[in-house]
DNA sequence: TAAAAATACTCCATAGGTATTTTAT
DNA sequence: ATAAAATACCTATGGAGTATTTTTA
């Protein structure tokens, strides 16, 4: 077993196809395929379903696959750290954050971060999803960090994260899952005018953008916990 | 980089020898001292200081290794479920632990342990490190976990983990560290007469067995939590 | 009948070994 | 003087390549 097999198992999962794999992977298919059947025949376990159309990840095979994103994750993370160690990472960086991410996922990382480079001058500013691509090309950002897809294509992206999007509220009697029909009929609580997740929540549940919902109470927030606290 | 780099460097770390670590990961010393170095100039970081003596680890080594460790203790893990999905892990199992760490351990492990392993049959024992010698050899126990080290020979022992002893309480007044000696004449909360940890705190400490220390409290307790309400 | 995955083979980079030299107590 | 680490050199495993065949929608 090798971290070069791990990749490999976790790019055929992402993309479902050997070949594909191999493209993103920068190696040939036939190499591609040797690794996975060695790591498979080592582990003495089979990762994938080769019949299956697309490829599909196997029970046992899901479970190895998580295992091998924290080892590759770790990683890139030693990687990364030999690099910001070499490069004693120093100077004024400029990045943008979108609301929605702005007050989640900062608290956690900032203050790690400036102590681990003490020479970092960060400067975080907070946009929206158009207002920094606009400043990206204007120079006034060097970095953004927003929520995918971006239909701009001037910017370079790389994803840092998936996230998973979370209904919070009573499941209809009866039921044990919920369709996007069900939320469309619900009265929902919205993020304001703005926020790109406002918007991707409209589209996703198909929601009449300008017809009033049936609701004796309006909530719109920038943050989750006024959402929460309204409800 | 690769995993087994990253194993040597941990040994190395650890043993603060390259002849050690080697013999620890069942290598030559040559080639123990030849991936390390590859290592570093691979990472372009000088992991070691080689001229101290006993070896040290730098600065900058210090984080590597500790990425290493994630990388390798989550490599380990993935090999671990090959091995449980193949093993089908099924049947009972007596495992003992000393009551210091199952207070403090279990809960951390056990809910998430048979919920992986719904056929694994576990029977959890609270037994002190002398009865679990006893029981082993009996066959009343298959399994244990204790603190090292263990004077008997006759138990096979792997090395779980390490944990680091932290003092708990106030620094004399104009001291910025703490010596044994300074603790030997300070009142201490101890564990109760049977704890392994009780015997090594004391024997570390130099603390007089028999001798009563000056204190108008006394508390033993089973419990760490305990000791600090007390406090 | 294409597209994708598996197979057959060749190659060479490198992890690992042995033997020896250098370095540091 | 001796133990430990570095160095030199050799070997062989296995990762990666090209070319081809087999499989499946």
């Amino acid at each position: 077993m090798n971290i070069h097999q791990l990749e490999y198992i976790l790019a055929v999962d992402q993309f479902k196809s050997f070949s594909k794999a191999a493209d993103y992977c920068h190696v040939t298919q036939a190499t591609l395929s040797a690794m996975v059947k060695k790591l498979e025949e080592q582990l003495d376990i089979v990762i994938f379903d080769r019949k299956a159309n697309p490829i599909a990840t196997t029970e046992n095979g899901r479970e190895i696959v998580f295992q091998a994103q924290q080892v590759v994750a770790h990683a890139n993370a030693l990687l990364s750290s030999s690099k910001a160690i070499n490069q004693k990472v120093e100077g004024r960086v400029k990045m943008g954050v979108i609301p929605t991410i702005a007050s989640s996922m900062l608290p956690l990382i900032l203050k790690h971060l400036v102590e681990k480079y003490p020479l970092l001058q960060l400067e975080v500013y907070e946009v929206t999803t158009n207002q920094m691509i606009k400043d990206l090309r204007d120079g006034k950002l060097d970095v953004g960090i927003l929520s995918t897809p971006i239909a701009s294509t001037e910017v370079e992206t790389e994803l840092l994260y998936v996230e998973d999007l979370c209904v919070y509220g009573h499941l209809p009697a009866g039921k044990h899952s919920i369709s996007k029909g069900d939320l469309a009929k619900q009265r929902m609580f919205l993020l304001q005018e703005g926020h790109c997740l406002r918007d991707q929540i409209i589209q996703l549940c198909d929601l009449k953008k300008h017809k009033p919902l049936p609701s004796n109470l309006s909530v719109e927030s920038n943050t989750f916990d006024t959402l929460k606290l309204s409800g």
